[in-house]
DNA sequence: CTCCAGGCGCCTT
DNA sequence: AAGGCGCATGGA
């Protein structure tokens, strides 16, 4: 089995900032290149200026699968062009210039998000790595890299115990990533069909899952590439929001929630993405 | 030691 | 509609 290499063309991608923007949580820094495994390929990508490389372990049929994961043929100018023209999105467009969102398995995500209810992203990062390293299937790795591993499946992880992924370290959430595992497993919830869905009924259909709100739905929807107009407001863009367009006024969540829904426009989960990591950016 | 984390769900006003 | 609290777990 040969190592396949290839690179993309990819102008105005921050891949860096992208893959640390809080929507993904198993990219690795190593040595200046990023790892993970994306389906059940590992990959390593390192960017210089406008051409991103990426190594695989195995010999790839065709790099499709990684263009679609980082989105490099989406217009990020037409998209920028559709925020709007006020100085708080002006100023968060600047500081995030090249920043992305990807497209991901949505079952990922969902367990990902699931996970991530008042964690921190340092602990979010830890349960997924054992999930992985327990039930994921060893993917192919150049010689002499530790082992690597792909994200398990549902049916994987809906046939353990509760118990058993409590000792995951994710705590009461555990009932919740069973259940959700559960219902994917056995065809109940199926991801081709919120994407056909209005994001409505999309948003109603994941809240039924136990342990998944309007704000870990909105990321399931919007991180997985399926509607981009969902706005995850977690507590840091309720701070931007009013702080930015409120003026330090408390404004209510019902608030927020209607201004958000139509003030950014089209690619409205882009907006958020930019006004998140430019709040983090701005915090440190 | 206490506090709280990219929430959710359930219980009160 | 809005506010409070418990839920596990671990790091500051």
């Amino acid at each position: 089995m040969r190592c396949a290499d290839a690179t993309f063309h990819a102008r105005d991608y921050d891949l860096a900032a992208t893959l640390n923007s809080g929507q993904a949580f198993r990219w690795r820094e190593v040595e200046g290149a990023w790892e993970n495994v994306i389906a059940d390929r590992w990959v390593r990508l390192t960017q210089e200026r406008d051409v991103i490389r990426a190594q695989t372990g195995q010999s790839a049929k065709g790099w499709r699968w990684l263009d679609d994961y980082l989105q490099t043929d989406v217009n990020l100018a037409a998209i920028l062009k559709s925020f709007p023209k006020d100085e708080p999105m002006r100023n968060a467009i600047c500081a995030c210039r090249g920043l992305r969102l990807l497209r991901q398995d949505p079952w990922e995500c969902l367990i990902a998000f699931i996970c991530s209810s008042s964690k921190q992203i340092v602990q979010i990062q830890q349960i997924l790595i054992t999930l992985c390293e327990r039930y994921g299937q060893p993917v192919q790795t150049p010689p002499g890299h530790p082992p690597a591993f792909a994200f398990p499946t549902p049916e994987r992880l809906a046939a353990r115990a509760e118990t058993e992924l409590r000792s995951c370290r994710m705590g009461f959430r555990a009932p919740y990533v069973r259940t959700a595992a559960i219902e994917v497993a056995s065809g109940n919830l199926r991801f081709e069909d919120l994407a056909h869905l209005p994001i409505e009924a999309a948003r109603e259909r994941l809240m039924r899952l136990p342990g998944v709100g309007l704000k870990i739905a909105d990321c399931v929807l919007l991180f997985s590439g399926m509607h981009p107009r969902a706005f995850p407001m977690d507590v840091w863009i309720k701070r931007a929001l009013c702080r930015l367009y409120f003026r330090r006024v408390r404004a209510s969540e019902s608030r927020l929630r209607k201004f958000s829904a139509t003030y950014f426009g089209p690619w409205a989960g882009y907006a958020q993405q930019y006004l998140f990591h430019y709040m983090r950016l701005h915090h440190r």
